[in-house]
DNA sequence: CCATGCACCCTTGTATACAACAAAGATTTG
DNA sequence: CAAATCTTTGTTGTATACAAGGGTGCATGG
């Protein structure tokens, strides 16, 4: 019927209603890292929290673990995803194969309408300097990214970029760029385009490949040391604290 | 801690238990078409068949959803997805960039070793003929594209693939190929190992896409003359057993 | 002191009861 | 007779009660 079903269910069933709305906010408080990856949470805790019964929380978990957010081990508890730099490596390299068959899927039809839109998007000239360092920012790129394969006029490989992006997400947004990463994608998106634009499909791919593998790059820095410094803050905290996430640090609802 | 989480709970905590048993028979059934994609299937009606409370079968139900196997309308039923002759065509591209960033993945460091026993799996002379047109087959050339992905050493693009594959296995299963066919993938199998061995990255991945690509055509003839076999039935049998999968269309357990 | 077995508690897994909502059919009214 | 509304029925969504299993700590024996 339609195509993107899972992209459907997730707005219209799961974002409204109960079990929609803990599910969001679960994985929102996971990408913000306020539930710490490793810590344990129980379906009991986050009913009370939320002020419901057990089976909402419960299916927002199952889907959660599904997804890989989150481990559920049988009759014990849930245990938040641990980050692991090689494994977000991992992502980052999944991404390059999608994107680049995104490029490559283009081919002859090329819809050089909507990229020259995403080039003028794009122009260095017209960087919007207030950006830099701002979440807007980060939004942004990663929507280049999406919006860029959805030109490939292939719903499901835009649904398993979305998946994979998903899952950066969460480091995407620790580092803050200065304002020559900033400068810096402008060109490299810009450029892009033009080659598209060119017809000039093998240059794209390697230029996005290439850029691609900064941002992995970039990735594995501040993961690093974001963890490094969770980790320090964790060592100064009361150790009670560490085991379990406290329902406190969860944002009220 | 482990990379492969997903995969994990899938065979640990999902595969066993009533939540579990019913899940992996439900998306059985769906694979086989025994729940004839586009009919509707109840809670209640499932939770009768299996001897068992709604509460397992909704959370396995929740789980094919979030996996695309199945729709969920909110307040009004569940139907089995429908098959989609285009969206199979997507899921075979995305195929194609997975399974190809794998082979660049591969780099410099080649796991000769493997390689080579992947080729002597696949030389044509060791074909053994009676497995054309069997599951075992179909299996074994499955198998044979992860066994490569696996390769690549990212667990995380393994896992996609899986995904992939979980979802083109419907039609895959579909058509009995002939001999010529099995010959065919035989020669080409061992042709990519071949161009790896040699190095020739270039030229296993050129192969390799054209391979995908002819699986692609095949299985799309095949589900179009599946589809319309199955409507044929459907147009013969009574009107009733085709608007909801009676139960006694599910496999005993 | 160490190993082993046992008991308790916590957490998940399942069953059931109830509420809310949507769709279809009956009924009423213009 | 048609259209709109009300009712009825079926289905999912949520809450709660109970069952089962695993982990930890303690006691006990060597």
């Amino acid at each position: 019927m339609q195509r993107d079903d899972k992209e459907r269910i997730v707005s219209e069933s799961f974002r409204k209603g109960t079990t929609g709305s803990i599910y969001q906010t679960l994985r929102q408080s996971i990408m913000n890292l306020e539930l710490y990856p490793g810590s344990r949470v129980t379906e009991t805790e986050l009913a009370q929290h939320f002020g419901v019964s057990r089976t909402p929380v419960r299916e927002a978990l199952q889907r959660l673990a599904v997804e890989g957010y989150l481990t559920i081990r049988p009759k014990h508890g849930c245990y938040i995803r641990q980050l692991d730099v090689f494994e977000l490596a991992e992502y980052y390299d999944v991404r390059v194969g999608l994107e680049l068959e995104g490029i490559a899927l283009m081919g002859q039809r090329i819809p050089y309408r909507e990229v020259a839109q995403l080039a003028e998007d794009w122009d260095p000239q017209q960087a919007r300097y207030g950006m830099s360092g701002s979440e807007e920012f980060k939004d942004a790129e990663e929507l280049f990214h999406i919006r860029l394969a959805e030109l490939c006029g292939n719903p499901i490989l835009v649904q398993y970029l979305r998946d994979v992006n998903n899952h950066i997400r969460i480091v995407r947004r620790l580092g803050l760029p200065d304002q020559d990463s900033v400068m810096q994608t402008y060109r490299e998106h810009h450029e892009i385009c033009q080659r598209i634009l060119a017809n000039d499909l093998e240059g794209a791919t390697v230029m996005l490949r290439a850029h691609i593998h900064e941002s992995q790059a970039k990735s594995r820095e501040v993961t690093l040391a974001q963890l490094q410094m969770r980790r320090r803050e964790r060592g100064l905290g009361t150790d009670a604290g560490t085991a379990s996430a406290t329902p406190g640090t969860l944002p009220a609802h």
